[in-house]
RNA sequence: GCGUCUGUAGCUCAGUGGAUAGAGCAGUGGCCUCCGGAGCCGCGUGCGGAGGUUCGAUUCCUCUCAGACGCACCA
């Protein structure tokens, strides 16, 4: 269905034109003043200096004009232009309960599918492997999940990719920490020719307690760094026993990482890596020197990707070290080169830290000099703010560690368990099954609610506290309707309703209408913008709307059958709608909590 | 030093070239012959600072202050 904003914008257009002047200024928005209307077109004050005109003139003259055609389309009750220059709208009644009722019989509520299958690759720039999820992998898969979501509904062919850190210096790190560990593995004997043991030599446990040893180590001690990067090194030429390590590293971490995964509703397409884009390399390399956009500098070689309209030179982009071996953006391009030759997206859509913003300009930079990525082709680095806990530094846990992502989550469904328990009878198993529902919510909703870019205060009493503007009201909410609908349904007999949503008769009801007719205005722009918070914020308007109409409206006790399957109609329209966003942002309502 | 991002209410966060800048939390007062009160309705304080562009700036530009982050061989 054509969005409202562009139906009234497309009558005030005719209005204007009608007149004399240019259809840009007939755009018509959301009203900030509630109090004197419900839509606004404030073109009128723009167009004055253009006509030399004054701007309540030019209203006043639009306004006649467009009350002069009401007879053939009614879309709006009140049309009136006010000081200095505004044109305030209300909505018909009738028509808007018509708008609705379209919205109830279409397949995903009259939303279009601006997609058309288009290709968008979704890179959630690499957790580690042998490396537990902590809570700064949780923002690149929470938000990763929701643009996701939202571009498939939206009609968008999505790809996500995990894109796993599985071929950097930590594997090198590994290895040569699992040589100091355990020296008589057969991976470190030169002179060993056999088949190697199918059994890891770990487990995900001591997989996890290798890495952070050997980072520290590398750090104190130049010689095991050295060799750490000549490990990888050898890896990467394809030395058979190291390569057998890293299928084992792979083998463990991958089982352990989708586990974590699962558990918060998140899934890839792709799990591809940084070595999938080993085999594109040695091309890249040869391509980019036979282009003459890399040279060497300092033994190293770079690629230039200062651009005129830089005020400052930026730093080259390293695609090889002086020892020979690849590294983050040289990965990346050959990852680039594999996605344009098995998908050639129309977007590309990266998801990581915000930190790592200056890489990403060079990525990219290079991609499109180099030719690998039409100029047109949107790339979109979506950089997310830290995490931080309630001292405004980096989330840590008590004891100043690291959290892992596993304990974050169980935190936070204990603190929902405890709270259900409170109040509802519920048996143990099912208020256990509901605070994971509920907790998931909690969390999502909390990273969600937050502008991507901004750091933000992980306040878990908050997130999980069901009042306010919190993932568990909004299920509230959702699970309130429900429990009205299962109750008409019981008394009616479980017939199913007749009728249709019908002209508001109150305020209440009318402000509940037209936050529902945003919806599709809304999903749009929220995936334009790659912006998920906006999406919260419109299922937190549509909550409050539901309940305010729900307190001035006693549904149940209505006495006029039509107006109660009105309704009755209306508030199932809410309740998907409502569904619809909370499973785009990655989590669904419970039956009750 | 250079660059990027961020400064909005006591706290946590939205927001927009337009009319009176909004929520939640915390504080405080009210609403149940109660469809889920986990709700609803009141009560008050704010756009870091200074210029500029504009009919109009919290929004755009410049400068400035404060914080976070980044600045060639980590990812």
């Amino acid at each position: 269905m054509e969005k409202i904003l562009d139906l009234i914008t497309a009558e005030m257009s005719k209005a204007f034109a009608a007149c004399g002047y240019d259809e840009s200024y007939a755009r018509v928005v959301l009203s900030n003043r509630p109090d004197l209307c419900e839509y606004q077109c404030n073109g009128a004050m723009a167009a004055a200096k253009a006509y030399k005109k004054r701007p309540f003139d030019i209203a006043s003259e639009v306004v006649t004009k467009l009350q002069g055609s009401r007879e053939q389309s009614p879309l709006f009750s009140l049309i009136e232009a006010a000081m200095p220059g505004f044109i305030n709208l209300r909505l018909n009644g009738e028509f808007l309960a018509g708008y609705l009722n379209g919205m109830s019989r279409e397949e995903k509520l009259g939303l279009e599918e601006p997609g058309r299958g288009e290709t968008i690759i979704v890179d959630y720039g690499g957790a580690n492997v042998a490396k537990p999820l902590h809570v700064g992998h949780l923002r690149s898969a929470v938000i990763g999940e929701s643009v996701k979501r939202m571009g498939s509904f939206l009609g968008y062919h999505m790809i996500g990719d995990v894109h796993l850190g599985d071929w950097g210096l930590q594997m090198g790190l590994i290895i040569e920490e699992l040589r100091d560990r355990k020296p008589d593995l057969v991976y470190f004997d030169e002179s060993y020719t056999g088949e190697y043991p199918q059994e890891p030599p770990f487990t995900i446990g001591e997989l996890e307690e290798i890495y952070p040893a050997a980072s520290k180590k590398s750090k104190e001690d130049g010689n095991f760094k050295e060799r750490a990067q000549t490990a990888t090194f050898k890896l990467q030429n394809g030395y058979k026993p190291f390569h057998a390590i890293w299928e084992h590293i792979m083998a463990v971490s991958l089982a352990d990482l989708k586990k974590n995964y699962d558990r918060l509703d998140v899934h890839f397409e792709l799990w591809k890596g940084e070595s999938d884009a080993e085999a594109y390399i040695p091309w890249l390399i040869e391509d980019l020197q036979k282009k003459g956009l890399a040279y060497e500098s300092q033994g190293a070689l770079v690629v230039d990707i200062t651009q005129e309209s830089d005020s400052k030179e930026l730093p080259p982009c390293i695609i090889r070290k002086s020892d020979g071996a690849a590294l983050y953006a040289t990965s990346d391009l050959g990852t680039i080169l594999e996605r344009e030759k098995l998908y050639s997206p129309r977007k590309y859509i990266y998801i990581t830290d915000k930190r790592q913003e200056l890489h990403f300009i060079q990525v990219f930079r290079v991609a499109k000099m180099a030719g690998y990525i039409k100029e047109e082709t949107p790339m979109v680095h979506i950089g997310f703010g830290t995490m931080n806990g309630k001292d405004g530094k980096p989330f840590k846990t008590r004891d100043g560690g690291i959290m892992r992502l596993e304990h974050l989550i169980a935190d936070i469904d204990e603190a929902v368990y405890n709270r259900i328990r409170e109040n509802r009878t519920m048996t143990d198993e099912e208020a256990e099954k509901t605070a994971k529902i509920v907790g998931l919510a909690a969390l999502k909703y909390g990273d969600l609610s937050n502008q991507a870019a901004k750091d933000y205060i992980f306040d878990l009493e908050r997130f999980s506290s069901f009042e306010g503007n919190t993932g568990p009201y909004i299920l509230y909410t959702i699970v309130r309707i429900k429990s009205i609908l299962k109750k008409y349904q019981e008394a009616s007999g479980g017939q199913a309703v007749s009728g249709e949503i019908l002209e508001a008769a109150g305020d209440t009801e009318k402000m509940l209408m037209l936050e529902l007719a945003n919806y599709n205005e809304v999903l749009e722009n929220a995936f334009a913008e790659t912006a998920p918070h906006k999406l919260c914020q419109y299922i937190y308007d549509l909550a409050n709307a539901f309940n305010g109409f729900y307190r001035d409206n006693k549904i149940l006790a209505q006495q006029d059958k039509t107006r109660q399957a009105g309704w009755i109609h209306l508030i199932i329209l809410a309740k998907d709608v409502l569904s619809v966003c909370i499973h785009l942002l990655g989590f669904d309502a419970p039956e009750q909590m």
